[in-house]
DNA sequence: TAACTATAGTACGGATGCATACTGTTTCTC
DNA sequence: GAGAAACAGTATGCATCCGTACTATAGTTA
Protein backbone atom coordinates (compact mmCIF):
# COMPACT_ATOMS: atom_id res chain seq x y z
CA UNK A 1 0.00 0.00 0.00
CA UNK A 2 2.61 2.60 0.44
CA UNK A 3 2.78 2.85 -3.37
CA UNK A 4 0.46 1.96 -6.05
CA UNK A 5 2.15 0.05 -8.77
CA UNK A 6 0.82 1.12 -12.35
CA UNK A 7 -0.53 -2.35 -12.89
CA UNK A 8 -2.23 -2.21 -9.37
CA UNK A 9 -4.20 1.30 -10.25
CA UNK A 10 -4.84 -0.21 -13.77
CA UNK A 11 -6.71 -3.45 -12.11
CA UNK A 12 -8.59 -1.01 -10.08
CA UNK A 13 -9.73 1.33 -12.60
CA UNK A 14 -11.40 -1.77 -14.31
CA UNK A 15 -12.59 -2.80 -11.39
CA UNK A 16 -14.22 0.80 -10.99
CA UNK A 17 -15.10 1.09 -14.56
CA UNK A 18 -16.97 -2.32 -14.47
CA UNK A 19 -18.77 -1.52 -11.29
CA UNK A 20 -19.67 2.10 -12.70
CA UNK A 21 -21.20 1.17 -15.79
CA UNK A 22 -22.86 -1.65 -14.24
CA UNK A 23 -24.90 0.48 -11.65
CA UNK A 24 -24.88 3.26 -14.55
CA UNK A 25 -26.86 0.51 -16.86
CA UNK A 26 -28.83 -0.94 -14.29
CA UNK A 27 -30.17 2.63 -12.90
CA UNK A 28 -30.73 3.59 -16.89
CA UNK A 29 -32.62 0.10 -17.59
CA UNK A 30 -34.67 0.25 -14.17
CA UNK A 31 -37.71 1.96 -16.00
CA UNK A 32 -38.34 -0.92 -17.95
CA UNK A 33 -37.30 -3.41 -15.30
CA UNK A 34 -34.43 -5.17 -16.12
CA UNK A 35 -30.76 -5.40 -15.27
CA UNK A 36 -27.36 -5.31 -17.85
CA UNK A 37 -26.79 -8.82 -16.52
CA UNK A 38 -30.42 -10.21 -17.44
CA UNK A 39 -29.73 -8.32 -20.84
CA UNK A 40 -26.78 -9.70 -22.14
CA UNK A 41 -27.65 -13.23 -21.18
CA UNK A 42 -31.36 -12.36 -23.02
CA UNK A 43 -29.08 -11.61 -26.09
CA UNK A 44 -27.53 -14.33 -26.31
CA UNK A 45 -30.68 -16.89 -25.72
CA UNK A 46 -32.52 -15.01 -28.59
CA UNK A 47 -29.73 -16.05 -31.00
CA UNK A 48 -30.99 -19.27 -30.49
CA UNK A 49 -34.73 -18.75 -30.31
CA UNK A 50 -35.51 -21.51 -32.52
CA UNK A 51 -33.80 -24.70 -31.27
CA UNK A 52 -33.67 -22.82 -27.65
CA UNK A 53 -30.27 -22.79 -25.04
CA UNK A 54 -29.21 -25.35 -22.86
CA UNK A 55 -28.24 -24.04 -19.48
CA UNK A 56 -24.28 -24.75 -19.22
CA UNK A 57 -23.85 -23.74 -22.73
CA UNK A 58 -24.92 -20.01 -22.32
CA UNK A 59 -23.45 -20.56 -18.87
CA UNK A 60 -20.12 -21.13 -20.74
CA UNK A 61 -20.70 -18.58 -23.62
CA UNK A 62 -21.19 -15.81 -20.58
CA UNK A 63 -18.66 -17.36 -18.83
CA UNK A 64 -20.25 -17.21 -15.72
CA UNK A 65 -21.12 -20.43 -13.26
CA UNK A 66 -23.59 -22.91 -13.73
CA UNK A 67 -25.68 -21.26 -10.30
CA UNK A 68 -25.48 -17.87 -11.49
CA UNK A 69 -26.81 -18.70 -15.00
CA UNK A 70 -29.73 -20.50 -13.15
CA UNK A 71 -30.05 -17.51 -11.34
CA UNK A 72 -30.24 -15.32 -13.95
CA UNK A 73 -32.85 -17.39 -15.85
CA UNK A 74 -34.66 -17.63 -12.93
CA UNK A 75 -35.43 -13.91 -12.85
CA UNK A 76 -35.54 -13.81 -16.37
CA UNK A 77 -38.52 -16.13 -16.26
CA UNK A 78 -40.48 -14.74 -13.32
CA UNK A 79 -40.43 -11.55 -15.95
CA UNK A 80 -41.75 -13.90 -18.72
CA UNK A 81 -39.08 -12.83 -21.06
CA UNK A 82 -37.94 -16.86 -21.40
CA UNK A 83 -39.21 -20.22 -20.44
CA UNK A 84 -37.54 -23.49 -19.51
CA UNK A 85 -38.59 -26.85 -21.30
CA UNK A 86 -37.20 -29.99 -20.10
CA UNK A 87 -35.47 -31.84 -23.02
CA UNK A 88 -37.12 -35.48 -24.05
CA UNK A 89 -34.19 -37.34 -25.48
CA UNK A 90 -32.14 -36.28 -22.09
CA UNK A 91 -33.66 -35.57 -19.65
CA UNK A 92 -31.11 -34.05 -17.39
CA UNK A 93 -31.04 -30.98 -19.78
CA UNK A 94 -33.24 -27.65 -19.88
CA UNK A 95 -33.68 -25.55 -22.87
CA UNK A 96 -34.15 -21.83 -22.34
CA UNK A 97 -36.33 -19.99 -25.36
CA UNK A 98 -37.00 -16.60 -25.76
CA UNK A 99 -40.98 -15.28 -25.69
CA UNK A 100 -42.22 -12.61 -27.75
CA UNK A 101 -42.30 -10.37 -24.77
CA UNK A 102 -38.56 -11.17 -24.36
CA UNK A 103 -38.35 -9.62 -28.24
CA UNK A 104 -39.93 -6.68 -27.68
CA UNK A 105 -37.81 -6.15 -24.38
CA UNK A 106 -34.60 -6.60 -26.88
CA UNK A 107 -35.83 -3.84 -29.12
CA UNK A 108 -36.64 -1.19 -26.40
CA UNK A 109 -32.97 -1.80 -24.77
CA UNK A 110 -31.70 -1.61 -28.07
CA UNK A 111 -31.90 2.38 -28.90
CA UNK A 112 -31.56 3.03 -24.44
CA UNK A 113 -28.24 0.62 -25.23
CA UNK A 114 -26.42 2.88 -28.04
CA UNK A 115 -27.36 6.19 -26.03
CA UNK A 116 -26.17 4.62 -22.90
CA UNK A 117 -22.71 3.45 -24.75
CA UNK A 118 -22.26 6.98 -26.71
CA UNK A 119 -22.38 8.40 -23.36
CA UNK A 120 -20.01 5.89 -22.22
CA UNK A 121 -17.02 6.47 -24.96
CA UNK A 122 -17.49 10.27 -25.58
CA UNK A 123 -14.28 11.76 -26.48
CA UNK A 124 -12.22 7.87 -26.25
CA UNK A 125 -9.41 7.43 -29.01
CA UNK A 126 -10.51 4.90 -31.17
CA UNK A 127 -7.15 3.61 -32.11
CA UNK A 128 -6.70 4.03 -28.33
CA UNK A 129 -9.50 1.79 -27.69
CA UNK A 130 -7.86 -0.71 -30.00
CA UNK A 131 -4.55 -0.66 -27.72
CA UNK A 132 -7.00 -0.91 -25.10
CA UNK A 133 -8.65 -3.96 -26.28
CA UNK A 134 -5.56 -5.91 -26.99
CA UNK A 135 -4.82 -5.38 -23.36
CA UNK A 136 -7.61 -6.42 -21.73
CA UNK A 137 -7.80 -9.58 -24.28
CA UNK A 138 -4.29 -10.19 -22.64
CA UNK A 139 -5.97 -9.50 -18.78
CA UNK A 140 -8.44 -11.90 -19.31
CA UNK A 141 -6.42 -14.63 -21.17
CA UNK A 142 -3.46 -14.87 -18.04
CA UNK A 143 -6.45 -14.28 -15.78
CA UNK A 144 -8.33 -17.36 -17.35
CA UNK A 145 -5.20 -19.42 -17.28
CA UNK A 146 -4.13 -18.20 -13.84
CA UNK A 147 -7.58 -19.48 -12.54
CA UNK A 148 -7.28 -22.96 -14.47
CA UNK A 149 -4.03 -23.16 -12.52
CA UNK A 150 -5.29 -22.53 -9.28
CA UNK A 151 -8.24 -24.49 -9.26
CA UNK A 152 -6.30 -27.75 -10.27
CA UNK A 153 -3.81 -26.51 -7.43
CA UNK A 154 -0.51 -26.53 -9.65
CA UNK A 155 -0.24 -23.11 -8.51
CA UNK A 156 1.42 -21.91 -6.12
CA UNK A 157 1.11 -18.59 -4.48
CA UNK A 158 2.50 -18.93 -1.33
CA UNK A 159 -0.61 -17.75 0.84
CA UNK A 160 -0.32 -20.05 3.90
CA UNK A 161 -2.97 -20.11 6.71
CA UNK A 162 -1.01 -18.28 9.09
CA UNK A 163 -2.61 -17.97 13.05
CA UNK A 164 -5.50 -18.78 12.88
CA UNK B 1 -27.40 -8.22 -30.24
CA UNK B 2 -27.50 -8.65 -34.13
CA UNK B 3 -23.92 -7.89 -33.72
CA UNK B 4 -21.51 -6.36 -31.04
CA UNK B 5 -20.17 -3.22 -31.31
CA UNK B 6 -16.62 -2.50 -30.43
CA UNK B 7 -17.35 -0.62 -27.65
CA UNK B 8 -19.82 -3.10 -26.37
CA UNK B 9 -17.32 -5.70 -26.76
CA UNK B 10 -14.70 -3.63 -25.01
CA UNK B 11 -17.10 -2.74 -22.10
CA UNK B 12 -17.69 -6.74 -21.64
CA UNK B 13 -14.18 -7.10 -21.80
CA UNK B 14 -13.98 -4.66 -18.86
CA UNK B 15 -16.70 -7.00 -16.82
CA UNK B 16 -15.01 -10.12 -17.49
CA UNK B 17 -11.46 -9.60 -16.45
CA UNK B 18 -12.91 -7.61 -13.45
CA UNK B 19 -15.20 -10.65 -12.69
CA UNK B 20 -12.23 -13.13 -13.24
CA UNK B 21 -10.18 -10.98 -11.47
CA UNK B 22 -11.82 -10.82 -8.38
CA UNK B 23 -12.33 -14.07 -8.29
CA UNK B 24 -9.07 -15.18 -8.77
CA UNK B 25 -7.74 -12.85 -5.91
CA UNK B 26 -10.64 -14.00 -3.72
CA UNK B 27 -9.88 -17.54 -4.79
CA UNK B 28 -5.87 -17.19 -4.05
CA UNK B 29 -6.59 -14.93 -0.92
CA UNK B 30 -8.83 -17.55 0.76
CA UNK B 31 -6.28 -19.18 2.70
CA UNK B 32 -5.56 -15.69 4.20
CA UNK B 33 -8.78 -15.56 4.95
CA UNK B 34 -9.92 -11.85 3.22
CA UNK B 35 -10.69 -10.85 -0.07
CA UNK B 36 -9.69 -8.72 -2.46
CA UNK B 37 -12.20 -6.19 -2.14
CA UNK B 38 -11.40 -6.15 1.91
CA UNK B 39 -8.17 -6.24 1.53
CA UNK B 40 -8.36 -2.85 -0.87
CA UNK B 41 -10.42 -1.16 2.23
CA UNK B 42 -7.83 -2.43 4.73
CA UNK B 43 -5.00 -0.72 2.54
CA UNK B 44 -6.82 2.52 2.72
CA UNK B 45 -7.41 2.42 6.32
CA UNK B 46 -3.80 2.10 7.32
CA UNK B 47 -2.84 5.23 5.57
CA UNK B 48 -4.64 6.71 8.31
CA UNK B 49 -3.36 4.24 11.01
CA UNK B 50 -2.84 7.15 13.41
CA UNK B 51 -6.39 9.25 13.42
CA UNK B 52 -7.98 6.63 12.08
CA UNK B 53 -10.78 7.06 9.19
CA UNK B 54 -14.58 7.98 9.13
CA UNK B 55 -16.73 5.83 7.15
CA UNK B 56 -18.27 8.43 5.43
CA UNK B 57 -14.41 9.27 3.93
CA UNK B 58 -13.45 6.00 3.21
CA UNK B 59 -16.44 5.33 1.45
CA UNK B 60 -15.42 8.46 -0.95
CA UNK B 61 -11.85 7.00 -1.23
CA UNK B 62 -13.68 3.92 -2.44
CA UNK B 63 -15.93 5.29 -4.79
CA UNK B 64 -18.32 2.96 -3.32
CA UNK B 65 -21.82 3.56 -1.02
CA UNK B 66 -22.02 3.82 2.93
CA UNK B 67 -24.09 0.84 3.07
CA UNK B 68 -21.25 -1.39 1.17
CA UNK B 69 -18.69 0.07 3.47
CA UNK B 70 -20.24 -0.88 6.27
CA UNK B 71 -20.50 -4.61 5.40
CA UNK B 72 -17.46 -4.29 4.51
CA UNK B 73 -15.97 -2.75 7.45
CA UNK B 74 -18.32 -5.52 9.45
CA UNK B 75 -16.12 -8.43 8.04
CA UNK B 76 -12.78 -6.69 9.06
CA UNK B 77 -14.00 -6.11 11.93
CA UNK B 78 -15.32 -9.22 12.75
CA UNK B 79 -12.03 -10.47 11.23
CA UNK B 80 -9.85 -8.76 14.13
CA UNK B 81 -8.38 -6.26 11.50
CA UNK B 82 -9.73 -3.06 12.53
CA UNK B 83 -12.05 -1.67 15.54
CA UNK B 84 -14.68 1.41 15.44
CA UNK B 85 -14.41 4.14 17.95
CA UNK B 86 -17.06 6.48 18.32
CA UNK B 87 -16.09 10.06 18.32
CA UNK B 88 -16.41 12.04 21.46
CA UNK B 89 -17.26 15.51 19.81
CA UNK B 90 -19.32 14.74 17.07
CA UNK B 91 -21.21 11.29 18.65
CA UNK B 92 -22.43 10.55 14.76
CA UNK B 93 -19.20 9.87 13.45
CA UNK B 94 -17.03 6.57 14.36
CA UNK B 95 -13.72 6.02 13.36
CA UNK B 96 -11.85 2.89 11.80
CA UNK B 97 -8.61 2.16 13.32
CA UNK B 98 -6.68 -0.34 11.92
CA UNK B 99 -4.94 -2.91 14.55
CA UNK B 100 -1.52 -4.67 14.73
CA UNK B 101 -3.42 -8.09 13.11
CA UNK B 102 -4.49 -5.97 10.35
CA UNK B 103 -0.92 -4.73 9.61
CA UNK B 104 0.28 -8.11 9.61
CA UNK B 105 -2.13 -8.97 7.02
CA UNK B 106 -1.03 -6.24 5.09
CA UNK B 107 2.49 -7.56 4.85
CA UNK B 108 1.04 -11.08 4.38
CA UNK B 109 -0.67 -9.90 1.37
CA UNK B 110 1.71 -7.78 -0.06
CA UNK B 111 4.00 -10.91 -1.30
CA UNK B 112 1.31 -12.76 -2.48
CA UNK B 113 -0.55 -9.62 -4.47
CA UNK B 114 2.84 -9.00 -6.45
CA UNK B 115 2.91 -12.51 -7.73
CA UNK B 116 -0.81 -12.41 -8.62
CA UNK B 117 -0.12 -9.04 -10.44
CA UNK B 118 2.67 -10.87 -11.98
CA UNK B 119 0.57 -13.39 -13.50
CA UNK B 120 -1.94 -11.12 -14.54
CA UNK B 121 0.16 -8.55 -16.46
CA UNK B 122 2.68 -11.08 -18.16
CA UNK B 123 3.48 -10.15 -21.56
CA UNK B 124 1.59 -6.83 -21.33
CA UNK B 125 3.14 -4.32 -23.05
CA UNK B 126 4.08 -0.95 -21.05
CA UNK B 127 3.16 1.43 -24.04
CA UNK B 128 0.00 -0.18 -24.51
CA UNK B 129 -0.60 -0.77 -20.52
CA UNK B 130 -0.60 2.91 -20.57
CA UNK B 131 -2.67 3.83 -23.48
CA UNK B 132 -5.36 1.04 -22.51
CA UNK B 133 -5.31 3.64 -18.76
CA UNK B 134 -5.84 6.27 -20.33
CA UNK B 135 -8.73 5.27 -21.92
CA UNK B 136 -9.80 4.00 -18.77
CA UNK B 137 -9.77 6.93 -16.92
CA UNK B 138 -11.67 8.29 -20.18
CA UNK B 139 -14.64 5.66 -19.26
CA UNK B 140 -14.15 6.36 -15.59
CA UNK B 141 -14.85 10.46 -16.03
CA UNK B 142 -18.03 9.98 -18.64
CA UNK B 143 -19.13 7.16 -16.50
CA UNK B 144 -18.85 9.45 -13.27
CA UNK B 145 -20.75 12.15 -15.44
CA UNK B 146 -23.19 9.99 -16.59
CA UNK B 147 -24.25 8.73 -13.30
CA UNK B 148 -24.66 12.13 -12.03
CA UNK B 149 -27.02 13.16 -14.87
CA UNK B 150 -28.89 10.11 -14.72
CA UNK B 151 -29.26 10.61 -10.68
CA UNK B 152 -30.03 14.00 -10.92
CA UNK B 153 -32.68 13.32 -13.29
CA UNK B 154 -31.10 15.69 -16.30
CA UNK B 155 -30.07 12.93 -18.33
CA UNK B 156 -32.67 11.70 -20.06
CA UNK B 157 -32.62 8.04 -21.29
CA UNK B 158 -35.84 7.41 -23.39
CA UNK B 159 -36.32 4.56 -21.53
CA UNK B 160 -39.80 4.11 -20.66
CA UNK B 161 -42.51 1.61 -18.37
CA UNK B 162 -44.42 0.23 -21.30
CA UNK B 163 -46.96 -2.68 -20.20
CA UNK B 164 -45.96 -3.83 -16.42
C1' DT C 1 -35.74 28.30 21.28
C1' DA C 2 -38.28 25.60 17.81
C1' DA C 3 -38.16 23.84 13.32
C1' DC C 4 -35.82 22.73 9.34
C1' DT C 5 -31.89 20.76 7.11
C1' DA C 6 -27.73 18.21 6.65
C1' DT C 7 -24.85 14.44 7.89
C1' DA C 8 -23.04 9.62 9.75
C1' DG C 9 -24.25 5.39 10.12
C1' DT C 10 -27.50 1.27 10.11
C1' DA C 11 -31.44 -1.83 8.58
C1' DC C 12 -33.39 -4.16 4.99
C1' DG C 13 -34.03 -6.17 0.61
C1' DG C 14 -32.46 -7.14 -4.19
C1' DA C 15 -29.08 -8.59 -7.94
C1' DT C 16 -24.88 -10.77 -9.33
C1' DG C 17 -21.45 -14.00 -8.79
C1' DC C 18 -18.83 -17.57 -6.31
C1' DA C 19 -18.00 -22.45 -3.97
C1' DT C 20 -19.68 -26.62 -2.18
C1' DA C 21 -22.80 -30.14 -1.90
C1' DC C 22 -26.65 -32.52 -3.59
C1' DT C 23 -30.24 -34.86 -6.95
C1' DG C 24 -31.22 -36.87 -11.06
C1' DT C 25 -29.90 -38.79 -15.46
C1' DT C 26 -26.83 -40.59 -18.82
C1' DT C 27 -22.79 -42.88 -20.33
C1' DC C 28 -18.83 -45.52 -19.98
C1' DT C 29 -16.39 -49.56 -18.38
C1' DC C 30 -15.57 -53.97 -16.67
C1' DG D 1 -26.05 -55.65 -16.93
C1' DA D 2 -24.04 -53.45 -12.58
C1' DG D 3 -21.21 -50.03 -10.75
C1' DA D 4 -18.36 -45.98 -11.59
C1' DA D 5 -17.83 -41.76 -13.71
C1' DA D 6 -19.57 -37.75 -16.00
C1' DC D 7 -22.87 -34.34 -16.60
C1' DA D 8 -27.20 -30.88 -16.09
C1' DG D 9 -29.32 -28.48 -12.98
C1' DT D 10 -30.69 -27.01 -8.15
C1' DA D 11 -30.16 -25.80 -3.06
C1' DT D 12 -27.71 -23.27 0.13
C1' DG D 13 -24.84 -19.90 1.98
C1' DC D 14 -21.50 -16.11 1.44
C1' DA D 15 -19.39 -11.53 -0.32
C1' DT D 16 -19.99 -7.33 -2.77
C1' DC D 17 -22.51 -3.85 -4.58
C1' DC D 18 -26.73 -1.09 -5.05
C1' DG D 19 -31.12 1.83 -3.55
C1' DT D 20 -34.44 3.27 -0.17
C1' DA D 21 -35.77 4.16 4.30
C1' DC D 22 -34.72 4.97 8.95
C1' DT D 23 -32.28 6.69 13.47
C1' DA D 24 -29.42 9.70 15.78
C1' DT D 25 -26.81 13.71 16.05
C1' DA D 26 -25.34 18.33 14.63
C1' DG D 27 -25.88 22.69 12.56
C1' DT D 28 -28.76 26.57 10.76
C1' DT D 29 -32.39 29.55 10.44
C1' DA D 30 -36.68 31.80 11.56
Amino acid sequence: MRKATPRAQFSFLVHDVSRMRRTFFDLALKPLGITRSQWWALGNISRHADEGMVQTELARVLEIGKVSVGGLIDRLEDAGLVYRKTEKVDRRVKRIFITAKGFEMLDQIAVVGEKLDAQLYENVDAAELEAASHVMLQLKENVRKALADLREGTLDIGAEVVSA
